[in-house]
DNA sequence: CCGCGGATCTTCT
DNA sequence: GAAGATCCGCGGA
């Protein structure tokens, strides 16, 4: 791949460090690259397209859907810290779920990566999902991008804007279509405010 | 096509 | 002890 994709300009930490739903927002159309270490595995990327927003408050109102509501817990702390890191956590025993950190330091904000468009390493997300017979599904759900790209808990709290690091976002071209923005999936408080977003026309979103 | 159960982590009651 | 930001395979209709 890549040298195309990987010479796109990093996403910087202002990028982050801002209100979360409009983070969320605008990493519509942007590319994740998961670089592993060498002989861990090819260079894996894709483009979002489907993203949610777990905020501290909602007009008012406390977000008790997010983890970090619960308060600063071992599994939370990264959400705490700057913006611009990888908050991955286990669900359901069984899938990863990558977030990214929101929000200046102290303030606890994140968005779940929830679908992605296969740009690159398509035939490594295929060895780790051979059940997916559409290369457009690879990365469609967020249990199913993180087993796609090769994404885990040993990627918990790196920094998604330093060149050189495993996990980064890169800058793209001006996303076409509509943006959907939706209740947020498998949640019930706040079930209704419009904290999901996604390229409403594209192949490779978890849900229409 | 739909609904159920399994996998088995973190946190809270 | 139970629920949860999930997904898949199975069995029945």
């Amino acid at each position: 791949m890549s040298k195309a994709i990987t010479a796109r300009p990093i996403l910087p930490r202002s990028f982050f460090e801002r209100d979360t739903a409009t983070v969320a927002r605008q990493l519509l159309g942007k590319i994740l690259v998961h670089q592993p270490p060498p002989r861990r595995g090819p260079v894996c990327a894709g483009r979002i397209v489907e993203v949610e927003a777990y905020v501290q408050l909602y007009q008012g109102e406390r977000d008790r859907a997010a983890h970090a509501d619960r308060g600063n817990t071992p599994r939370t702390r990264v959400i705490f810290g700057p913006g611009g890191h990888a908050y991955i956590y286990l669900v359901y025993g069984m899938h990863y779920c990558l977030n990214f950190v929101a929000e200046p330091e102290g303030q606890a904000g994140c968005v779940l990566i929830r679908a992605l468009e296969p740009i690159a390493g398509i035939e490594a997300m295929r060895r780790r999902r051979p059940s997916e017979t559409q290369v457009q599904r690879l990365c469609a759900g967020p249990g199913n991008l993180a087993k796609a790209m090769g994404i885990d808990q040993g990627l918990y709290g790196v920094d998604l804007t330093a060149a050189g690091s495993p996990l980064t976002v890169h800058e793209c071209d001006r996303v076409n279509g509509t943006i959907a923005a939706t209740g947020r999936v498998g949640i019930r408080h706040g079930a209704d405010w419009p904290l999901r977003f996604y390229l409403a026309e594209n192949k490779s979103i978890s849900r229409p």
